[in-house]
DNA sequence: TTTTTATTTGTAATGATTACAATTTTATTA
DNA sequence: TAATAAAATTGTAATCATTACAAATAAAAA
């Protein structure tokens, strides 16, 4: 486990390194994000970090995601129907979303290698699988409830 | 290629056979999803069938793709970031979505075969696949551009 | 410390989707 | 076929995530 002091410089040179400038906002978004890997929802990250950031617009929060995207800190992913979620994985591997508790899981899966004949000539830039269904927790409390 | 008749019945039979109760606006919706498949937006069925039916609302539109889609006959897609774009095939395939002409273009992809390790105990009742990047006709009108 | 530049914030605007009640249409029954 | 019952359509208003914008604030440079 990272002490307080090393994560916050941990967190500090991701944005350095990207030459993101930096913010006392920026440092807490990419901080929360890191340590809540639930794909969260700008209105999560807003609830998150409203204590200790009392003055936090929810504008800040999507302007920053925006910047962080464009860094390739963070990507959005798409399954939620209203909501963008955002994710600070940023290698390929794919999601699946539990209908029930709507928790969204990652799995490992390698998409670079799938060769589709039908894309020959295309350039991909990106590739996502969202899968969808029921998750082992919600099929055992719905096998203990019909009982 | 379908005559005229052939196809109204092809679409009446298609709502028929899931005990959809048969209506001038969702017909005229069913047909065009079949003849325009393009995944279009609600928007653009409206613009699509307002010249036939002047009365059209777009809340009809929303409620009848809701009720193609409970019914199967009609699918989703979240690949674009704000508008839902609908699909009249079924049947399992993935979606390329061009970043410069927006155009989806459909992929053969067997999704079912895919095992993926980290789902082993969850139910999967849907999987989609979204690549994005650049589309053949878009990478050739950019070469040309350039010279 | 001063100045310049970029970020944050609150408010208002946008735009897709949904809620709702009155009207119209479709299906059923006599 | 006509009358009745049930469901679909429509226009308007509401909702809600996201974006636009300009003033206030904070960070970096001089």
């Amino acid at each position: 486990m990272r002490g307080m002091k090393a994560n916050l410089e941990y967190i500090t040179n991701k944005l350095k390194n990207k030459n993101i400038r930096l913010s006392h906002q920026r440092l807490k978004v990419l901080e929360y994000m890191d340590q809540h890997r639930i794909h969260p929802t700008v209105e999560q990250i807003y609830h998150g970090l409203r204590d200790e950031i009392p003055t936090l617009s929810k504008t800040t929060i999507y302007n920053t995601l925006k910047t962080l995207m464009e860094a390739g800190l963070v990507k959005s992913i798409a399954i939620d129907d209203n909501e963008t979620r955002y994710d600070i994985r940023t290698d390929s591997h794919g999601h699946f979303k539990c209908l029930t508790c709507e928790n969204i899981y990652d799995f490992e899966v390698n998409m670079d290698s799938i060769k589709i004949e039908d894309l020959n000539g295309f350039r991909i830039y990106a590739r996502d699988m969202y899968f969808s269904g029921i998750c082992p927790k919600c099929i055992e409390q719905k096998r203990e409830t019909d009982n």
